[in-house]
DNA sequence: AGGACGCCCTGTTCGC
DNA sequence: TGCGAACAGGGCGTCC
C-alpha cells in the first residue's frame, strides 16, 4: 500500500517523466476517481499548460501547473492520493515504465486518468480499488491544510514530534498512523517501526520510557528514509525487517516464532510476541 | 475534543 | 467444483 516512501517514489518518478512537458490532452477514464474537480474542469486547467514541480506531505503529492508562454505563470496543482493501490506509469514509442506497485505485465490495468504530452509521452495514474483521488486545487498549503496533514514524517524534528505524541493517550500504533499527528505512517511501516523498536502495537503512549520513545523516533525515520533509498522495493531492504515474512502464518525474522495477527485501531496488525512483549 | 468504529471500493482468497 | 463471504486498508464521517 503507498504510504510516505511510495508516494516519495511516484514524486521521483512525475520529476523524471512528467516535469517541463506540456500537456496535450487529458483523458479521465474514471471520472469517480476525481475529487471537487469535473472532467472539464480538469482539461481546462491542465490542456496546453505545462507541469513544473512536485511537492509532497506525507501520502499525498502535488504537481503545479504553470501557464505556456512568456508570461508563465502558476495556474494551479493537481493533487493525487494513492489509497491502497495507486500508482503511476509512463509510456512512449510503445515502450510502458510501471513504477513501485504497478504489475509491468499489465501496463495498461486500472488507468483512471491519463495525460498525453505534446512530445508523445503518456503519463498515467492507476488505481485498482478506487480509495485513491486526483483533482485540482489553487493554493498548495491550502490543500494540506484542508487534509489536516501534520508535518512529513521524514522530515519532523524529533522534539516536535514526540511532545505531540506525548499529548495523547491511548495505544502507540493508532497515534502513529494519525495522519494530523504525523504525516506518511500506515499500517505497514507503523507495524515495521514498532517491530524494530521491540515495542508492543498496544503499549500505552503515557507508559513509555524516555529511551523508548526516543526509538519510535529514531526508527520511524530510519525505516521510511531506507525504503526511500531503495526506491521502495521492498525486496532490498534488511532481512531482519518484519515485512519480509508479515503475513499470515509468517514467522518473526528475529526469533523466528509466529508472528500474531491482531486488529488494532480497526487495522490489522502484525507483531512478534516475543519481541515486542506488552 | 479525542478516540472508537463503520463504511467506501474491488480483486483475491477462503470456506462450506 | 462453484459460489458467496471475508478480507485487505487510507481516509472520512459519525457517534459518544
Amino acid at each position: 500500500m503507498p504510504e510516505l516512501p511510495e508516494v516519495e517514489t511516484f514524486r521521483r518518478f512525475a520529476d523524471r517523466y512528467a516535469l517541463n512537458q506540456v500537456v496535450q490532452t487529458v483523458e479521465v477514464l474514471t471520472p469517480k476517481i476525481l475529487e471537487n474537480t469535473t472532467e472539464s474542469d480538469l482539461k481546462q486547467a491542465v490542456e496546453g499548460h505545462r507541469l513544473t514541480q512536485t511537492q509532497r506531505v506525507g501520502k499525498h503529492l502535488l504537481v503545479e501547473i504553470q501557464s505556456v508562454g512568456q508570461k508563465a505563470q502558476t495556474t494551479g496543482w493537481l493533487f493525487l492520493h494513492f489509497g491502497m493501490t495507486g500508482y503511476l506509469s509512463y509510456a512512449k514509442n510503445g515502450k510502458s515504465i510501471v513504477n513501485a506497485y504497478g504489475d509491468p505485465a499489465r501496463p495498461e490495468a486500472h488507468v483512471r486518468v491519463r495525460f498525453a504530452f505534446e512530445d508523445g509521452g503518456q503519463f498515467n495514474f492507476h488505481e485498482q480499488r478506487m480509495f485513491g483521488k486526483l483533482g485540482l486545487t489553487l493554493d498548495a498549503d491550502a490543500y494540506f491544510k484542508s487534509k489536516k496533514l501534520g508535518p512529513d514524517a521524514l522530515s519532523v524534528a524529533k522534539k516536535p514530534f514526540l511532545d505531540a505524541l506525548k499529548k495523547r493517550k491511548g495505544q502507540l500504533k493508532p497515534a502513529l498512523m494519525d495522519q494530523s499527528l504525523v504525516a506518511g505512517v500506515g499500517n505497514v511501516y507503523a507495524d515495521e517501526l514498532l517491530y524494530q523498536c521491540g515495542l508492543n502495537p498496544e503499549r500505552k503512549i503515557a507508559d513509555l520510557n524516555p529511551k523508548e520513545f526516543e526509538c519510535v523516533y529514531t526508527q520511524m525515520i530510519d525505516v521510511l528514509q531506507r525504503t526511500v533509498d531503495v526506491d521502495s522495493d521492498r525486496d532490498q531492504l534488511p532481512a531482519h525487517y518484519l515485512l519480509h515474512t508479515r503475513k499470515p502464518k509468517g514467522k518473526c525474522p528475529k526469533a523466528h516464532h509466529p508472528l500474531e495477527i491482531k486488529t488494532i485501531g480497526g487495522r490489522t496488525t502484525y507483531f512478534c510476541p516475543t519481541c515486542q512483549p506488552l
